[in-house]
DNA sequence: GATGAATGAGAATTCATTCAT
DNA sequence: TATGAATGAATTCTCATTCAT
């Protein structure tokens, strides 16, 4: 188990054996649950020489969010093309979202479990790697999106396109998991279930066509 | 600070305050960041006490889960008349959810945040709780969106059923953490705002308009 | 499980319960591990009255050990006729203490092992009552002994009265353990073997003839 | 006081310190209540290191019982020339007994006293050390042992020659505590003692002069 | 570049014991 | 006579982190 344990590597492949065995670690335990002692141990170092390069757990915590959600990120873009429509551009990147969230389990549950379940250093490295994939969605659907709601309170459709872009990630995260759970579902057509889902229902809002509360629909407390 | 120090309660109302002070700390510290000491305090009694009637930490964080998910799901179940519609009952459902999340968001950030990350006697509690709620917005979508797959295989059809409702669940439980973390949403707002999303999606499915891949979309690895 | 809980005993009667339960707590667990709570429950009261009639936990383990010293000694002493020969009050009484050792055996384990165990309010204790069944030995092999060792110092003699005393009692003592924990041994048999060995070693020296060292025995460190 | 506090000692220096810190502190205060504060205090080192290299109280507990049974078995089997004849091989094996168990107190109290009392994990441990003694002594009794029994039971014979290596044991391991709680009396004397009435006792046996019961001798209960 | 040796600080849990009624 | 409510003080054990080489 654990690295080959070869000595006197380059400081560069050492920290990734380490960035490896860290992600690992912390996927699978949590992070509070994971201790340095294992993680040095899987990567086939002594601990204070995880210390040396990564400084502290925290440090090497947030060493791991950055790296794994670079690389999400990286794969959603390598998978989208710029010049495509708006839906083809969703479609590309749900496939490459999910895709790559089924090949890196522990980075995503890094992502989206350990980082935001612990507080503050971590939880603003997670929102600055949501923000960019909730900007992506936004602008898919903001010029549509706003079409629809053309006579309303454009503060209001502000708010809303924001509400609609978090929802259509949450979703996604949401199915990620549940794709990584589910045995015999594959990325393709967790993509395509969502797409189906979202873009029907952009595609009706786009037309002009939302729904609306039926009258008299108070909530009682 | 804490409740303030009164003696001799009798036994059922200090489980109360103490479940209240733990629901509190493991909302906002997470749970093993959450230490017994703190809950204590906080609760204003000394720690045997929290271990003579909760029993351990673990013990307590199952009462903390079981206690908000109770209120959850009870919270929903009155907000809503199932003689109604069934865009009518989504409408009451998401309202009364975000309602509720909203009023008690450390409640909800142990049932959404904590309880998922920290591994098995806690994740199959929230399963539970969770697949209710799934099993709710199954049932108000199940027999129209088989419809729209009428032509297909049904067995596809059922998985695609379950994760479009994975979807939706995802996204008002991302949505229940926004509007937390978004100041001047309400909840009204937010539940319209997924409401429109999904039910427009819906429809547009129902009637026989799901999206569909464009030809030659194949993702490259 | 316990004893029945009945309510508003007199005092002498719940005493008795309480060591009832206590000695079988401290023989079975031991002294430390035993818990009061467990003693409480077991004895059918609540822990308060515990502390209201016998004190702490030390002045309770003491009373144990004194009343299964007493109830011990009591035994020997009712199987020995004092106009008996030596070796018959020898016999009788060896018989009596192997009878009660196996028929109280937690009252057994507490003078034997946990009282000797656990420092010094105890041992003293023990040591009174051991120190009584040494002397009803040494009373009886002590005459006849010494004549064995007339011309040696008697001093030295006095000694190794004392020591054959501690042996014989000490053999019995291991005998009582052994034969508790071997099945299939009766209380008559060990008394047997016991009171071969030591009787048939004890003639022996009567009649002159000790065993002595061979020549150049010395000991090489 | 304890050890002198020096640095940076190589691990296996380090474990005997630790050893003998606990042996000491486990036979003075008992298992249950030495603490490992005490322990490590007095070993000179911090309480992590303690549990670095030795695991838990109770692998402490356990390799003190060891290192503590070999040193004895093998202090006995160096005393011993197993070319001697029976009654030196006894005599010295006694000498050897009691001059270490003199000479290593706390060792001795905790094979003797703390390993017995304190249930499975250890007692099995002591079980197996004393089981090597009573096989040392049973071999040199047996033979003999049996001849005086020539005429009866011969499964009677078999467990009476148990019997009596258990009672020889036992008397030898009271006498040890004896011996070092008696000022003045040395591991020799100690040993003659026991020779004496044990050889005697023996002899007779041998010689086919059983002790037997007074006829009528029946216990009332 | 790399590590064996070492620790301060704090975690969960348990227990004998008392108070107020 | 009897008890439900409550706690101070330990105890075992773990962990992130550093020093000396």
């Amino acid at each position: 188990m654990g690295a080959v344990k070869t000595k006197r590597m380059p400081r560069a492949v050492r920290e990734q054996q380490m960035l490896d065995a860290a992600v690992r670690t912390f996927g699978q335990r949590g992070y509070m649950a994971a201790s340095m002692d294992e993680i040095a141990e899987l990567a086939g170092v002594s601990k204070p020489l995880v210390y040396l390069y990564l400084n502290s757990k925290e440090d090497l915590f947030t060493a791991c969010i950055r790296r794994e959600g670079q690389a999400l990120t990286e794969a959603v873009r390598a998978g989208v093309d710029t010049r495509s429509s708006a839906d083809r551009q969703l479609w590309d990147g749900l496939r490459a979202f999910f895709t790559h969230t089924a090949q890196h389990p522990d980075g995503w549950s890094v992502l989206h479990l350990q980082a935001r379940t612990h507080g503050e250093p971590f939880a603003a490295e997670v929102a600055a790697l949501r923000a960019e994939l909730v900007a992506f969605v936004t602008e898919l659907i903001a010029v549509t999106a706003r079409e629809a709601h053309r006579d309303r309170d454009p503060d209001l459709a502000e708010r809303e396109v924001a509400g609609l872009a978090e929802a259509l990630v949450g979703a996604a995260e949401s199915l990620a998991a549940w794709s990584n759970a589910t045995p015999g579902v594959t990325a393709r057509q967790t993509a395509a279930t969502l797409m189906n889902f979202a873009w029907a229902g952009l595609g009706n809002l786009v037309e002009g066509r939302p729904w609306s509360p039926p009258a008299g629909a108070e909530y009682r407390p």
